[in-house]
DNA sequence: GTCTATACACCGATAGAC
DNA sequence: GTCTATCGGTGTATAGAC
């Protein structure tokens, strides 16, 4: 019933070079190269370590997934921030830096019940502050304000700018620039330069109200 | 250097069977949990038989990959078919049914070298099929050709289907119904119903060169 | 074509020494 | 706080019996 085990403390140092070493495991071998003797090594300590920090591999997995989160979320309240937050969105998520992560930890939570519901809990909440943060309402076009709210337009543009950085990832790029154009074309629209004259682009294509 | 263990034939019955039992167990519990055991198990079989039919367990992986990339390159190409080809592809890419093990495909691709290099070259034999079978020009539509075209489109239709899938598979929801909305809006105007009267829809928005 | 038997590496986890 | 020693279980792969 109760854990007999002796167990670290949670404010322990090495408990934080546990959790980059399965990032760094992560990232490099993938989910399934994830043990408790990899892990300690890429620490420089020997596995049992493990345990006498983390009851077991999951809560070790869980608590390094936890702490990631927690930056991503960072990472969207800042593009939140922005003057153009459509525009950081767009940059944030089409960086191919964290790609391969993204795409493990997503297909670790298919068949691993914790990081499925921390992964759909955290999407929730990723959802909400979008909602809350954005403005209801784009101030710069007249396109049907139903359809194009600024946060159904930062979904859209988290879904494509996740699916090229994974393919960046990957090393596949065919089709991104094509995408990268429709992407741009529409922000720049929906989301003009704010202090500089609003150059009208007079003679190229626009939204109108028909 | 020469293979010595005796093998199976290529087109035999049991070949398929693991290929198949090889999609379950990567559905159910992932690429970690692949093994000759598992696999071997899911066939109603002993797991050495795997090493009779296929020299390493990459082999299989492989194999199995493969085969499935040519299920997928087949449901494109149907879609190219149809008569509305962008629809087409939204709502195939749209299905959360196979999402889940594109997934960890994707996943294991980033470390798997063999993975890898198909998927790398399965992603651009997609993209020319895409390019020589869709139309250059969209006729429905005055929007800039330059921009929206049909290659670019399906992409980013690809690219938002894709997401929304895998978030289906997982049980995450929210922010879907927005970027459907969106999808569809710019799908209605951009590759209209066409046999029937074309209708104009007056009183809401349209996309016009300005 | 499928099996048993066997080899050896690595896995998570525990107990207890230092 | 980190180590050594040890456990049973599972992994890939091979050789040879039936």
């Amino acid at each position: 019933m109760v854990k007999k085990r002796r167990m670290g403390p949670e404010n322990a140092a090495t408990r934080v070079m546990l959790m980059d070493a399965v990032e760094a495991v992560m990232r490099e071998d993938g989910y399934a190269a994830l043990s408790a003797r990899k892990v300690a090594a890429r620490a420089g300590l020997k596995y049992q370590i493990v345990f006498y920090y983390f009851s077991t591999m999951d809560d070790l997995l869980l608590a390094a997934y936890r702490r990631r989160t927690e930056r991503v979320l960072e990472k969207i309240q800042q593009a939140l921030r922005a003057e153009r937050p459509l525009h950081a969105f767009w940059k944030a998520w089409r960086d191919p830096a964290d790609a391969a992560l993204s795409m493990e930890y997503m297909a670790l939570a298919n068949h691993n019940e914790a990081i499925r519901s921390e992964t759909i809990e955290f999407g929730e909440r990723i959802r909400r502050v979008k909602l809350r943060g954005l403005s209801q309402q784009l101030p710069g076009t007249d396109l049907d304000p139903d359809v194009f709210t600024p946060f159904a337009i930062a979904m859209a543009i988290a879904s494509m700018g996740g699916i090229l950085g994974f393919e960046d990832a990957l090393g596949i790029s065919g089709g991104h620039r094509e995408v990268e154009r429709i992407v741009k074309w529409c922000l720049k629209r929906l989301e003009p330069e704010p202090a500089a004259t609003i150059r009208t682009d007079s003679g190229s294509e626009r939204f109108r109200t028909g």
